[in-house]
DNA sequence: TTCGTCATGTAATGGGTTACATGATTAC
DNA sequence: GTAATCATGTAACCCATTACATGACGAA
Protein backbone atom coordinates (compact mmCIF):
# COMPACT_ATOMS: atom_id res chain seq x y z
CA UNK A 1 0.00 0.00 0.00
CA UNK A 2 1.55 3.51 -1.37
CA UNK A 3 0.69 6.20 1.18
CA UNK A 4 -0.76 8.75 0.44
CA UNK A 5 1.19 12.55 0.61
CA UNK A 6 -1.51 13.41 3.24
CA UNK A 7 -0.51 10.41 5.72
CA UNK A 8 2.68 10.86 4.83
CA UNK A 9 2.10 14.51 5.92
CA UNK A 10 0.15 13.78 9.73
CA UNK A 11 3.33 11.53 9.78
CA UNK A 12 5.85 13.98 9.55
CA UNK A 13 4.26 16.79 11.59
CA UNK A 14 3.65 14.05 14.47
CA UNK A 15 6.73 13.25 14.16
CA UNK A 16 8.44 17.32 14.36
CA UNK A 17 5.25 18.26 17.30
CA UNK A 18 7.33 15.30 19.11
CA UNK A 19 10.38 16.88 19.51
CA UNK A 20 8.35 19.77 21.24
CA UNK A 21 5.58 22.31 20.86
CA UNK A 22 5.69 24.63 18.19
CA UNK A 23 3.68 26.52 15.35
CA UNK A 24 2.40 25.92 11.97
CA UNK A 25 4.82 28.92 10.49
CA UNK A 26 7.93 27.05 11.86
CA UNK A 27 6.43 23.30 10.82
CA UNK A 28 6.70 24.65 7.49
CA UNK A 29 9.58 26.10 7.46
CA UNK A 30 11.00 22.79 8.92
CA UNK A 31 9.42 20.22 6.51
CA UNK A 32 11.02 22.72 3.47
CA UNK A 33 14.19 22.22 4.95
CA UNK A 34 14.17 18.57 5.49
CA UNK A 35 14.19 18.53 1.45
CA UNK A 36 12.51 15.59 1.20
CA UNK A 37 9.05 15.59 -0.36
CA UNK A 38 7.38 18.67 1.72
CA UNK A 39 10.66 21.03 -0.22
CA UNK A 40 7.94 22.53 -1.74
CA UNK A 41 4.94 22.54 1.08
CA UNK A 42 3.00 25.48 1.09
CA UNK A 43 0.12 26.97 4.23
CA UNK A 44 -2.49 25.75 1.89
CA UNK A 45 -1.50 22.23 2.38
CA UNK A 46 -0.22 22.45 6.11
CA UNK A 47 -2.79 24.42 7.95
CA UNK A 48 -6.04 22.08 6.69
CA UNK A 49 -3.49 19.38 7.83
CA UNK A 50 -3.45 20.83 10.97
CA UNK A 51 -6.97 21.48 11.61
CA UNK A 52 -7.69 17.76 10.36
CA UNK A 53 -5.59 16.74 13.34
CA UNK A 54 -6.92 19.29 15.82
CA UNK A 55 -10.60 17.55 14.93
CA UNK A 56 -9.52 14.15 15.59
CA UNK A 57 -7.88 14.64 18.75
CA UNK A 58 -3.91 14.06 17.84
CA UNK A 59 -2.98 17.20 18.47
CA UNK A 60 -3.97 20.57 20.62
CA UNK A 61 -3.33 24.19 21.10
CA UNK A 62 -0.73 25.25 23.72
CA UNK A 63 -0.32 28.18 25.33
CA UNK A 64 2.27 30.17 23.66
CA UNK A 65 5.34 30.32 25.66
CA UNK A 66 4.98 33.88 25.08
CA UNK A 67 7.80 36.37 23.30
CA UNK A 68 7.36 40.05 25.53
CA UNK A 69 5.22 42.29 23.55
CA UNK A 70 4.67 40.16 20.13
CA UNK A 71 1.52 38.62 18.67
CA UNK A 72 1.17 35.26 20.25
CA UNK A 73 1.06 32.39 17.63
CA UNK A 74 -0.96 29.33 17.40
CA UNK A 75 1.07 26.59 19.13
CA UNK A 76 0.52 23.09 18.54
CA UNK A 77 1.27 20.24 21.37
CA UNK A 78 1.08 16.59 20.83
CA UNK A 79 -2.06 14.74 23.08
CA UNK A 80 -1.28 11.64 24.27
CA UNK A 81 -3.47 9.99 21.48
CA UNK A 82 -1.18 11.78 18.99
CA UNK A 83 1.51 10.19 21.49
CA UNK A 84 0.29 6.74 20.55
CA UNK A 85 -0.92 6.92 17.06
CA UNK A 86 2.85 8.42 16.27
CA UNK A 87 4.17 5.06 18.06
CA UNK A 88 2.12 2.99 15.95
CA UNK A 89 2.69 4.62 12.85
CA UNK A 90 6.59 4.21 13.86
CA UNK A 91 6.55 0.62 14.43
CA UNK A 92 5.31 -0.01 11.07
CA UNK A 93 7.50 -1.59 8.49
CA UNK A 94 5.35 -2.60 5.76
CA UNK A 95 6.13 -1.58 2.08
CA UNK A 96 3.64 2.07 3.68
CA UNK A 97 7.88 2.70 5.02
CA UNK A 98 9.94 2.48 1.95
CA UNK A 99 8.77 3.52 -1.16
CA UNK A 100 9.96 6.52 -2.39
CA UNK A 101 9.23 9.55 -0.69
CA UNK A 102 7.70 7.69 2.46
CA UNK A 103 11.41 6.56 3.06
CA UNK A 104 12.86 10.11 3.16
CA UNK A 105 10.64 10.46 5.97
CA UNK A 106 10.75 7.71 7.91
CA UNK A 107 13.89 7.92 8.02
CA UNK A 108 14.22 11.58 8.81
CA UNK A 109 12.83 9.72 12.83
CA UNK A 110 15.00 6.82 12.81
CA UNK A 111 16.23 8.39 15.96
CA UNK A 112 12.58 7.57 17.35
CA UNK A 113 12.40 4.55 15.69
CA UNK A 114 13.44 0.86 17.38
CA UNK A 115 16.15 -1.05 16.32
CA UNK A 116 14.17 -3.57 14.46
CA UNK A 117 11.81 -1.76 12.81
CA UNK A 118 14.63 0.19 11.18
CA UNK A 119 16.24 -2.82 10.21
CA UNK A 120 13.60 -4.15 8.52
CA UNK A 121 12.91 -0.46 7.02
CA UNK A 122 16.44 -0.22 5.48
CA UNK A 123 16.25 -3.77 4.25
CA UNK A 124 12.92 -3.09 2.61
CA UNK A 125 14.30 0.04 0.95
CA UNK A 126 17.23 -2.10 -0.30
CA UNK A 127 15.03 -4.70 -1.66
CA UNK A 128 12.92 -2.56 -3.79
CA UNK A 129 16.37 -0.57 -5.26
CA UNK A 130 17.37 -3.83 -6.40
CA UNK A 131 13.95 -4.70 -7.53
CA UNK A 132 14.34 -1.50 -9.86
CA UNK A 133 17.84 -2.27 -10.54
CA UNK A 134 17.35 -5.61 -12.11
CA UNK A 135 13.92 -4.25 -14.43
CA UNK A 136 16.50 -1.41 -15.62
CA UNK A 137 19.32 -3.81 -16.67
CA UNK A 138 16.77 -6.41 -17.90
CA UNK A 139 15.92 -3.46 -20.38
CA UNK A 140 19.23 -2.73 -20.78
CA UNK A 141 19.82 -5.99 -22.58
CA UNK A 142 17.29 -6.00 -24.58
CA UNK A 143 17.98 -2.42 -25.96
CA UNK A 144 21.37 -2.47 -25.97
CA UNK A 145 22.22 -1.86 -30.08
CA UNK A 146 19.07 0.64 -30.49
CA UNK A 147 20.25 3.15 -27.83
CA UNK A 148 21.88 6.41 -28.67
CA UNK A 149 24.84 7.62 -27.03
CA UNK A 150 22.88 10.14 -24.58
CA UNK A 151 20.36 7.37 -23.79
CA UNK A 152 23.19 5.04 -22.66
CA UNK A 153 25.02 7.57 -21.24
CA UNK A 154 21.77 8.13 -18.70
CA UNK A 155 20.81 4.62 -18.45
CA UNK A 156 24.07 4.00 -16.94
CA UNK A 157 24.49 6.81 -14.79
CA UNK A 158 20.82 5.69 -13.17
CA UNK A 159 22.31 2.31 -12.33
CA UNK A 160 25.25 3.59 -10.96
CA UNK A 161 23.21 5.92 -8.52
CA UNK A 162 21.00 2.78 -7.63
CA UNK A 163 24.35 0.14 -7.02
CA UNK A 164 25.95 3.18 -4.24
CA UNK A 165 22.60 3.96 -3.10
CA UNK A 166 22.27 -0.37 -2.09
CA UNK A 167 25.52 -0.22 -0.98
CA UNK A 168 25.05 2.29 0.88
CA UNK A 169 22.16 0.90 2.81
CA UNK A 170 24.10 -2.21 3.04
CA UNK A 171 26.65 -0.23 4.86
CA UNK A 172 23.69 0.87 7.72
CA UNK A 173 22.15 -2.36 7.87
CA UNK A 174 25.43 -3.83 8.79
CA UNK A 175 25.95 -1.15 11.18
CA UNK A 176 22.82 -1.60 12.54
CA UNK A 177 22.96 -5.34 13.20
CA UNK A 178 26.36 -4.50 15.04
CA UNK A 179 25.30 -1.92 17.15
CA UNK A 180 21.12 -2.17 17.79
CA UNK A 181 20.74 0.82 19.91
CA UNK A 182 17.35 1.57 20.50
CA UNK A 183 15.98 4.84 21.15
CA UNK A 184 16.30 6.12 24.70
CA UNK A 185 13.59 8.12 26.43
CA UNK A 186 13.15 11.74 24.94
CA UNK A 187 14.90 15.00 26.77
CA UNK B 1 10.22 29.33 -15.26
CA UNK B 2 9.32 25.82 -14.07
CA UNK B 3 7.10 23.56 -16.82
CA UNK B 4 3.99 22.51 -16.01
CA UNK B 5 3.92 19.01 -15.85
CA UNK B 6 1.32 18.85 -18.99
CA UNK B 7 4.45 20.86 -20.70
CA UNK B 8 6.28 18.13 -20.34
CA UNK B 9 4.26 15.47 -21.27
CA UNK B 10 3.66 17.51 -24.44
CA UNK B 11 7.23 17.96 -25.24
CA UNK B 12 7.47 14.18 -25.04
CA UNK B 13 4.50 13.17 -26.57
CA UNK B 14 5.49 15.45 -29.65
CA UNK B 15 9.29 13.54 -29.54
CA UNK B 16 8.56 10.18 -29.15
CA UNK B 17 6.41 10.78 -32.49
CA UNK B 18 9.21 12.75 -33.84
CA UNK B 19 11.08 9.24 -34.06
CA UNK B 20 7.52 7.94 -36.24
CA UNK B 21 4.19 7.43 -35.77
CA UNK B 22 2.53 5.65 -33.29
CA UNK B 23 -0.48 4.95 -31.23
CA UNK B 24 -1.66 5.55 -27.49
CA UNK B 25 -0.97 2.46 -25.57
CA UNK B 26 2.35 2.34 -27.17
CA UNK B 27 3.05 6.03 -25.95
CA UNK B 28 2.11 5.19 -22.77
CA UNK B 29 4.27 2.47 -22.63
CA UNK B 30 7.48 4.01 -24.00
CA UNK B 31 6.69 7.06 -21.61
CA UNK B 32 6.44 4.42 -18.49
CA UNK B 33 9.10 2.77 -19.44
CA UNK B 34 11.60 5.70 -19.73
CA UNK B 35 11.15 5.85 -15.98
CA UNK B 36 11.24 9.76 -15.36
CA UNK B 37 8.64 11.50 -14.47
CA UNK B 38 6.53 9.44 -16.67
CA UNK B 39 6.93 6.12 -14.79
CA UNK B 40 3.39 6.62 -13.40
CA UNK B 41 1.75 7.82 -16.34
CA UNK B 42 -2.15 7.15 -16.53
CA UNK B 43 -4.47 6.43 -19.61
CA UNK B 44 -7.07 9.60 -17.84
CA UNK B 45 -3.73 11.78 -18.42
CA UNK B 46 -2.47 10.69 -22.05
CA UNK B 47 -5.58 10.21 -23.71
CA UNK B 48 -6.71 13.66 -23.02
CA UNK B 49 -3.43 15.46 -23.20
CA UNK B 50 -3.07 13.32 -27.36
CA UNK B 51 -7.05 14.91 -27.67
CA UNK B 52 -5.20 18.56 -26.86
CA UNK B 53 -2.50 17.86 -29.21
CA UNK B 54 -5.27 16.95 -31.81
CA UNK B 55 -7.00 20.24 -31.39
CA UNK B 56 -4.26 22.42 -31.39
CA UNK B 57 -2.83 20.88 -34.97
CA UNK B 58 0.18 19.39 -33.70
CA UNK B 59 -0.35 15.79 -34.35
CA UNK B 60 -2.63 13.94 -36.68
CA UNK B 61 -4.59 10.85 -37.20
CA UNK B 62 -2.37 8.26 -39.30
CA UNK B 63 -3.61 5.73 -40.80
CA UNK B 64 -3.24 2.23 -38.99
CA UNK B 65 -0.01 0.79 -41.17
CA UNK B 66 -2.88 -2.37 -40.37
CA UNK B 67 -1.80 -6.00 -38.98
CA UNK B 68 -3.94 -8.18 -41.00
CA UNK B 69 -6.83 -8.98 -39.16
CA UNK B 70 -6.80 -6.87 -36.12
CA UNK B 71 -8.38 -4.09 -35.33
CA UNK B 72 -6.99 -0.68 -36.56
CA UNK B 73 -5.74 1.19 -33.90
CA UNK B 74 -5.69 4.97 -33.41
CA UNK B 75 -2.03 6.05 -34.88
CA UNK B 76 -0.89 10.05 -34.24
CA UNK B 77 1.83 11.38 -36.55
CA UNK B 78 3.57 14.73 -36.50
CA UNK B 79 2.08 18.03 -38.49
CA UNK B 80 4.33 20.38 -40.32
CA UNK B 81 3.33 22.68 -37.34
CA UNK B 82 3.95 19.84 -35.00
CA UNK B 83 7.39 19.38 -36.09
CA UNK B 84 8.19 23.40 -36.15
CA UNK B 85 6.66 23.71 -32.56
CA UNK B 86 8.71 20.71 -31.05
CA UNK B 87 12.23 22.18 -32.75
CA UNK B 88 11.38 25.49 -31.22
CA UNK B 89 11.27 23.68 -28.15
CA UNK B 90 14.15 21.96 -28.46
CA UNK B 91 16.38 25.12 -28.72
CA UNK B 92 15.46 26.19 -25.72
CA UNK B 93 18.05 26.34 -22.70
CA UNK B 94 16.57 28.50 -20.27
CA UNK B 95 15.73 26.54 -16.57
CA UNK B 96 12.74 24.97 -17.89
CA UNK B 97 15.17 22.72 -19.71
CA UNK B 98 17.53 22.23 -16.50
CA UNK B 99 14.91 22.31 -13.64
CA UNK B 100 14.66 18.14 -12.10
CA UNK B 101 11.98 16.48 -14.30
CA UNK B 102 12.41 18.42 -17.09
CA UNK B 103 16.17 17.85 -17.37
CA UNK B 104 15.27 13.92 -17.50
CA UNK B 105 12.98 14.73 -20.09
CA UNK B 106 15.31 17.02 -22.17
CA UNK B 107 18.00 14.80 -22.04
CA UNK B 108 15.98 11.86 -23.34
CA UNK B 109 15.87 13.84 -26.39
CA UNK B 110 19.51 14.92 -26.39
CA UNK B 111 20.59 13.31 -29.90
CA UNK B 112 17.62 15.36 -31.57
CA UNK B 113 19.25 18.18 -30.11
CA UNK B 114 21.74 20.72 -31.43
CA UNK B 115 25.36 20.64 -29.54
CA UNK B 116 25.18 24.00 -28.73
CA UNK B 117 21.62 23.64 -26.97
CA UNK B 118 23.10 21.07 -25.02
CA UNK B 119 25.90 21.77 -23.84
CA UNK B 120 23.78 25.46 -22.49
CA UNK B 121 21.90 22.61 -20.65
CA UNK B 122 24.52 20.96 -19.11
CA UNK B 123 25.68 23.63 -17.60
CA UNK B 124 22.51 25.05 -16.79
CA UNK B 125 21.78 22.08 -14.63
CA UNK B 126 25.66 21.21 -13.20
CA UNK B 127 24.65 25.16 -11.77
CA UNK B 128 21.68 24.65 -10.33
CA UNK B 129 22.74 21.30 -8.48
CA UNK B 130 25.83 23.46 -7.61
CA UNK B 131 23.13 25.89 -5.65
CA UNK B 132 21.86 22.97 -4.39
CA UNK B 133 24.61 21.31 -3.01
CA UNK B 134 26.07 25.12 -1.30
CA UNK B 135 22.58 25.41 0.64
CA UNK B 136 22.76 21.90 1.97
CA UNK B 137 26.48 22.47 3.07
CA UNK B 138 25.32 25.57 4.69
CA UNK B 139 22.70 24.16 6.64
CA UNK B 140 25.37 21.19 7.75
CA UNK B 141 27.54 24.22 9.15
CA UNK B 142 24.96 25.76 11.16
CA UNK B 143 23.61 22.49 12.58
CA UNK B 144 26.15 20.48 12.65
CA UNK B 145 26.22 19.34 16.27
CA UNK B 146 22.56 19.02 17.08
CA UNK B 147 22.04 16.32 14.19
CA UNK B 148 21.12 12.25 15.26
CA UNK B 149 23.52 10.00 13.65
CA UNK B 150 20.88 9.02 11.04
CA UNK B 151 19.71 12.92 10.15
CA UNK B 152 23.66 13.30 9.39
CA UNK B 153 24.06 10.24 7.65
CA UNK B 154 20.93 10.86 5.15
CA UNK B 155 22.65 14.82 4.77
CA UNK B 156 26.01 13.15 4.02
CA UNK B 157 24.68 10.67 0.87
CA UNK B 158 23.09 13.37 -0.07
CA UNK B 159 25.67 15.73 -0.58
CA UNK B 160 27.73 12.67 -2.26
CA UNK B 161 25.09 12.01 -4.10
CA UNK B 162 24.81 15.57 -5.78
CA UNK B 163 28.80 16.01 -5.92
CA UNK B 164 28.80 12.44 -8.11
CA UNK B 165 26.17 13.85 -10.38
CA UNK B 166 27.97 17.30 -11.09
CA UNK B 167 30.79 15.10 -12.15
CA UNK B 168 29.61 13.26 -14.35
CA UNK B 169 27.39 16.15 -15.95
CA UNK B 170 31.08 17.84 -15.64
CA UNK B 171 32.15 14.74 -18.08
CA UNK B 172 29.29 15.31 -20.42
CA UNK B 173 30.40 18.70 -20.96
CA UNK B 174 33.58 18.49 -21.42
CA UNK B 175 33.32 15.23 -24.12
CA UNK B 176 30.53 17.50 -25.50
CA UNK B 177 33.19 20.33 -25.78
CA UNK B 178 35.51 18.12 -27.83
CA UNK B 179 33.32 16.61 -29.96
CA UNK B 180 30.23 19.05 -30.31
CA UNK B 181 28.24 16.60 -33.29
CA UNK B 182 25.19 17.73 -34.07
CA UNK B 183 22.46 15.53 -34.42
CA UNK B 184 22.14 14.34 -38.77
CA UNK B 185 19.33 14.31 -40.59
CA UNK B 186 16.60 11.64 -38.99
CA UNK B 187 16.52 8.65 -40.81
C1' DT C 1 -12.18 -20.81 -20.60
C1' DT C 2 -9.81 -17.92 -18.19
C1' DC C 3 -6.15 -14.88 -17.62
C1' DG C 4 -2.99 -11.47 -19.30
C1' DT C 5 -2.17 -8.00 -22.51
C1' DC C 6 -3.66 -4.99 -26.09
C1' DA C 7 -6.45 -0.88 -26.80
C1' DT C 8 -9.30 3.44 -26.05
C1' DG C 9 -11.51 6.21 -23.60
C1' DT C 10 -14.53 8.93 -19.45
C1' DA C 11 -15.78 10.36 -14.77
C1' DA C 12 -14.93 10.89 -10.05
C1' DT C 13 -12.05 11.90 -6.64
C1' DG C 14 -8.30 13.54 -4.29
C1' DG C 15 -5.01 16.73 -3.27
C1' DG C 16 -1.64 20.37 -3.88
C1' DT C 17 0.01 25.00 -5.49
C1' DT C 18 -1.12 29.73 -6.55
C1' DA C 19 -3.25 33.56 -5.45
C1' DC C 20 -5.80 36.19 -2.36
C1' DA C 21 -6.45 38.56 2.17
C1' DT C 22 -4.56 40.56 6.29
C1' DG C 23 -1.61 42.34 9.65
C1' DA C 24 2.45 42.64 12.91
C1' DT C 25 7.38 43.06 13.33
C1' DT C 26 12.16 43.72 12.04
C1' DA C 27 16.05 45.22 9.30
C1' DC C 28 18.00 48.60 6.11
C1' DG D 1 9.68 54.58 5.25
C1' DT D 2 9.80 50.47 3.01
C1' DA D 3 11.06 46.01 1.99
C1' DA D 4 11.49 41.48 3.86
C1' DT D 5 10.09 38.22 7.01
C1' DC D 6 6.91 36.52 10.43
C1' DA D 7 2.31 34.63 10.88
C1' DT D 8 -2.36 32.60 9.79
C1' DG D 9 -5.55 31.41 7.12
C1' DT D 10 -9.21 30.69 2.69
C1' DA D 11 -10.70 29.88 -2.02
C1' DA D 12 -9.99 28.87 -6.74
C1' DC D 13 -7.84 26.41 -9.91
C1' DC D 14 -5.18 22.91 -11.94
C1' DC D 15 -4.27 18.46 -12.82
C1' DA D 16 -3.14 13.61 -12.20
C1' DT D 17 -4.29 9.11 -10.50
C1' DT D 18 -7.93 5.77 -9.66
C1' DA D 19 -11.69 3.55 -10.94
C1' DC D 20 -14.97 2.56 -14.25
C1' DA D 21 -16.54 0.88 -18.83
C1' DT D 22 -15.79 -1.88 -22.88
C1' DG D 23 -14.04 -5.11 -26.02
C1' DA D 24 -10.72 -7.91 -28.95
C1' DC D 25 -7.01 -11.19 -29.13
C1' DG D 26 -3.54 -14.74 -27.74
C1' DA D 27 -1.91 -18.16 -24.77
C1' DA D 28 -2.26 -21.72 -21.21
Amino acid sequence: MVPRRAQLLEFAVLGLLHEGPTHGYDLRRRLNEALGPFRALSYGTLYPALKTLLGRGLIAEAPDPGRRGKRPRVVYELTAAGKEHFADLVARADSSAYEDDAFDVRFAFFARTESEVRLRILEGRRGRLEDDLERVRERAVRSRERLDSYTAALQQHGEERAEREVRWLTELIDAERRHPTDPGPQP
